[in-house]
DNA sequence: ATGCACGATGCTAACGTTCACATGGAAGCG
DNA sequence: CGCTTCCATGTGAACGTTAGCATCGTGCAT
């Protein structure tokens, strides 16, 4: 229960320490320029009295928030809540806060984990939410906006907020918006990787489970697997695209299962690939033996699901740091061109869903 | 990139309305105050200049930064993901900005998820990054505090928080602190609902995965299960706590194979569960004929485990508004007394890693 | 000794908003 | 027709902080 009892000011500690509050302020500011003796005094106030800066005055007179928003799809299942984590950690490091905004609504999301609904937009038209959420972040008084996971939909937002202020994107699309700064994990590669790992098996023929297609790391991911099975030679396959749900995995495999299985699936996230897995296994397929299985990601439990998940791990933590640093970077305008688009490597984890490789 | 042009302010907006600046106060706070002629020139000078309040300056004035600050762990991967987006909505949508804060590092999560690290402390000490991402969001004068997925090592920093702004948390744990509301679901009772179904499929021995000791969750489930077998009569036991981590579950279950399998294994959560269904699987222990599994949380893609996954549902969403919308009721001051404990049911969700239950 | 530079600190103003009160005019009442 | 009443709007002040300049005293060079 507050005791409505206001919250000690500068003035409270300048009165207590016998100062002005500007040398109060310098002690928190510069506290070089303050004689040692005066700092302390200063500094005893400030612990005696539990005083901590009014940050909206602070904001007000220097007109910056001290605030990054962080723009994130409500589906916070796997990597897209690592990464949020991971910013967090190094914005309170650097002094930020963050708001955290998500778009698509909270049903929306119950719903997709739900029933597998939302299939992406096709035509990658904004949803109304995303334009609230987008609106409300950059009314909000932030400094800078680091999106994360974006999809198609979300580009005329991304656009609207780098009109006004910097804006950072962790996506795959190399240029989501002209001078915004993209960070991304390089999912062509990963899915490269995936399919070389899947020849060197012994694999003649590969079926690709995609993404939304309004996702650009979906869209990264089937480009890769296009390229891999081109360059190797190998027979690939895409079928219609899937909402990341387990169930549009078991969907896409159950017609796989109709029209006759390739030697490979490789899903376009984990929970795909689990979907895929239970459809096989309810046909009696085995996997690895008849059938491999690749998805993406390296979500929890992926290394103890049945078989053991062969799969690429992303680095999502480090990613999450770089993009926020790369934020800041832009924010104290050390650097006004943007460097364009910087990628992590992915790490392709080989597990028992796949067969061993040939020794040569 | 900006243009370093200063937003407008309300001068701006009065002087191309031809008001005072009070007015356009009045027409964004009390618009039914003023003349609906002179409202919309006011209105219209808004949207000709991109207006939007300078949020710094009304806090600085009202002392609300109309900012709720949500601690949650940094381990968001099932429930906790869910619910901070259901709360941000509601926030958004009551007017409200959502600041997030985790507690447990980044490098604490990777760790943890990698490879298992991260064992509850068992004394309930609170770990350095708790205390410093309580005090940075009690500094960053939010209005009020959602503390989502709370453990023991978090009640200082909550009696801490709520001993100057109001704080309502999200957990198992009927009082967390003096003053406290709490909002949660029913983990109790879906622990017993889980043995009473159990016993309904025949089962006599019922074997106990528990999660960290000092986690809230952890315990009332615990303690709802020692309940439901004491009072169905069949044998219970327990093992050591796991960590939340497929690999703990894996292991535990290890241990339970070395030692003699009960008719069925309750993990703490799903990802305990995926670790034991593995485990199991290794030794050819089949699901569920030999041995029925059960977990919690209803983690997406638990429906598509193999074998389907029988665990606890709940409504995340449903929690994360309703935490946000007491929050709100304390914030208004309507009702300065504090409810208690509001508990929500949770859902069994019964699937295929259970028998079916005798029909009488 | 006198002046000067410099280091430490204080004072004033301003950021953009809201609150409390003041003002002006139209309507209502006798 | 003069008084009150009320509605719409304007004015002044203040929230807590930081930037800029002013002030004070000390030590150094002349």
């Amino acid at each position: 229960m507050a005791p409505t009892t206001r919250r000690p000011s500068m003035a409270d500690v300048a009165a207590r320490s016998g100062v002005s509050y500007q040398t109060v302020s310098r002690v928190l500011n510069e506290p070089g320029i303050v004689r040692p003796e005066t700092r302390d005094r200063v500094q005893r106030a400030i612990d005696d009295l539990g005083y901590t800066p009014n940050r909206a005055a602070r904001a007000l007179k220097t007109t910056r928030s001290s605030l990054i928003g962080l723009l994130t799809d409500g589906s916070s299942l796997f990597g897209p809540a690592e990464t949020a984590t991971a910013i967090e950690t190094a914005a309170r490091e650097a002094g930020y806060s963050v708001l955290l905004t998500t778009v698509g609504t909270a049903a929306d999301a119950t719903a997709g984990a739900a029933d597998g609904a939302r299939r992406g937009t096709a035509d990658g038209a904004p949803r109304a939410a995303d334009a609230s959420a987008g609106a409300s972040l950059i009314g909000s008084g932030v400094d800078g906006i680091l999106v994360v996971a974006a999809h198609e939909g979300m580009l005329p937002v991304v656009a609207a907020a780098a009109a006004s202020i910097p804006v950072v994107a962790v996506s795959a699309q190399p240029t989501s918006a002209p001078g915004v700064d993209v960070v991304g994990v390089d999912q062509h590669r990963g899915a490269r990787e995936v399919v070389h790992h899947l020849a060197r098996t012994g694999v003649r023929t590969v079926a690709h489970l995609p993404g939304p297609a309004d996702w650009f790391d979906a869209r990264a991911r089937l480009h890769g697997f296009e390229q891999a099975v081109e360059e190797l030679g190998i027979a690939g396959t895409t079928t219609a695209p899937g909402d990341w749900t387990p169930r549009s995995g078991y969907e896409l495999t159950c017609g796989l299962l109709a029209s006759g299985l390739p030697d490979a699936i490789f899903a376009a996230n984990d929970m795909m690939a689990i979907g895929a897995l239970h459809a096989l296994d309810e046909h009696g397929v085995r996997v690895p033996q008849d059938v491999a299985v690749v998805g993406y990601d390296d979500t929890v439990g992926a290394e103890y699901l049945i078989p053991s998940l062969t799969t690429v791990s992303q680095p999502f933590a480090e990613l999450g740091r770089l993009a926020l640093h790369r934020l800041l970077e832009v924010l104290d305008g050390a650097d006004p061109a943007p460097h364009g688009t910087t990628t992590l490597p992915p790490r392709l984890v080989v597990r028992r869903s796949t067969r061993p490789e040939r020794t040569h």
